[in-house]
DNA sequence: GAATCGAATCGAATCGGTTCGGTTCGGTTC
DNA sequence: GAACCGAACCGAACCGATTCGATTCGATTC
């Protein structure tokens, strides 16, 4: 049932169907109410894809997510959630790449195919391929995330590197000499994934400048890496007695880690973190930590990208946010273990 | 820059380029090559919208999930995850269309606007307006779950009342006389949302074999509303020794309540779930439960759609799964309180 | 009553592919 | 050398919409 079935029943032209349904040029009133009975009846819908194909805009936009192989952590299924959320509102829809990095064939498929409007990037490494064909491209494109010569695109990021320094200097405050950055996993960080490398750079960075010892490591991102891995750090520093870490999913492991050690939290020992406010407010203590509007974030990614698909010649826009700590239940005084 | 180009560029005609690139007809190497060299040098890859047009079909599959405003479960993460990813093997893209019940934008769009070869169904009710209307168009479609009539479409579920009814049994094997089920939130029960009906349906049928009082509540879906509601539900119930849960994203929270009232797990008190394998597993203490396998059903649910797809007239499957539970670390003895 | 105007409608081109039915041409066959 | 064949390629139609230019027709103006 297309256009031409509409126009067949009213007994007019297929344009002048389409002029009714867009009113972009008058039709008369009973013209219009015949045919509107015509496409009640028999419940017509234009066809997306004609409809894309004419206009040159697919009123899509493609989110491209981590591989599904990978768990997304809570602070990503919140920008996801955000980004379809105000994709919705927007009456665009929304097409999921799975895309790791090397040559994807879903990458290729939707932004070689110009399957999508725009592309929204999330997981972006410091030196990123994708960021790479899509400038090439042309698609208008907006990361969650930035890359090494973040003043070549548009993005919305988190400061990582601020705030974990903001942590070291929180836990600094309340007499920790030593404590350990727990980061995200060491594939990320060996993929040249942009957060990771920045806390690494904020932590060192706050740790010197307050002549505290810092220990760095990477955790895979759940909750049984975080078990061994601050099992380990407990066990090769005797003195230590904070973690500041970005690493969300790992953190109901260390909570873990330090129970079996006979440790009190914030007694004992205190954690201070970057993470999303949903998963910061909900783990058992609640997390002291700068709380990441995933949210808000997501919803910015598509405005940003809803503004350089009206004008792909619009400046570039970005936005680092540097949400301040919110003190809960994982930090207090240091106490020599 | 588009197929006409290409053609023009090497010398041949549009249908000469079409068919050096399927090979529906027969080339002469010599133009291949030629063809394939302006097509290297410009990067050239055919427009998957005018493709969609001329073949009738999008290479798309429309993913349905719950509105964006809800949180997702760790199960139904999983879900998506492995319908993306098992779409992508199939080189499919996964649209999403974030989808209330009530008539959705969104919804309608994707399915009235024809803009994919067929749709899966997240987070089914008994009665559901999505499924009638999706059988209205004929759009071919997969639930991962059912309505009230079951036989009239294609879906994957989990058998939800069998196994309550097992965590029930396993309870009342271990001395358990009093159990309370924590199902999912009032609103998912009030629209008549199936898993949370079949649960209650199997906790009563249990509980009535295995002569068990059994106490049922809803229960939000976040670790505050599991502290809240135990809480209450230990207060009301002094002999109460064991809950059965449907509530994935409660359970931390339950434990956080039960930990408050000085009762270990599961020394004085014991909880046996349905619940995803990787959350189970990775909660503390880990749940006992029957592990769904959320990885695996996604990955059906796109075969099954795949089927239907190639052959709408293909009888309708249907694949219940009831998986066995893992004895974890949540489940022991009954000891009165 | 001829000229003019604007509202209403139609026909055809267009978007970028795929595909069907021809045409051309060199090589076999008898 | 006529008849035939198949490989290689071309032109045009088509998918289902939108949109531009043209046409029709009744009403208004002078």
């Amino acid at each position: 049932m297309n256009i031409g079935e509409i126009a067949r029943r009213s007994g007019v032209s297929r344009s002048t169907v389409s002029y009714a349904l867009s009113g972009k040029r008058p039709v008369s009133e009973e013209t219009r109410r015949r045919i509107q009975a015509v496409i009640d009846e028999l419940g017509y819908q234009p066809n997306a894809t004609a409809r894309a194909l004419k206009e040159g805009r697919t009123r899509t936009i493609g989110l491209v997510i981590p591989p599904a192989s990978r768990r997304l952590t809570d602070m990503q299924l919140g920008f996801v959630a955000s980004v379809v959320d105000a994709a919705a509102r927007a009456d665009l829809d929304v097409l999921l790449s799975p895309s790791g990095g090397e040559h994807d064939r879903s990458f290729e498929r939707v932004v070689g195919g110009r399957r999508v409007d725009g592309v929204i990037l999330m997981e972006i490494r410091l030196e990123d391929d994708r960021v790479t064909r899509l400038a090439q491209t042309g698609l208008p494109f907006v990361g969650i995330g930035r890359t090494s010569r973040p003043d070549e695109m548009s993005w919305v990021d988190i400061d990582y590197e601020t705030l974990i320094a903001q942590c070291v200097h929180h836990l600094a405050d309340l007499g920790h000499r030593r404590i350990a950055l727990v980061n995200r996993s060491a594939e990320l960080m060996a993929a040249g994934y942009g957060p990771a490398h920045r806390a690494q750079a904020g932590f060192s960075r706050a740790a010197a400048e307050r002549g505290v010892e810092g220990v760095q490591t990477c955790c895979a991102d759940d909750a049984r890496a975080g078990v061994s891995c601050v099992g380990r750090l407990l066990a090769e520093h005797p003195d230590l007695t904070a973690i500041a870490t970005t690493n969300e999913a790992a953190i109901p492991g260390m909570y873990r880690a330090l129970e079996r050690a006979g440790l009190a939290v914030p007694g004992d020992f205190s954690i201070a973190g970057v993470a999303g406010r949903h998963w910061a407010e909900n783990l058992h203590p609640p997390l002291t930590a700068a709380d990441v509007p995933a949210d808000e974030l997501g919803a910015h990614a598509v405005e940003l990208l809803i503004r350089r698909i009206a004008d792909p010649a619009t400046p570039h826009h970005r936005l680092l946010l540097a949400p301040p700590i919110s003190l809960r239940a994982t930090t207090g005084p240091a106490r020599p273990r």
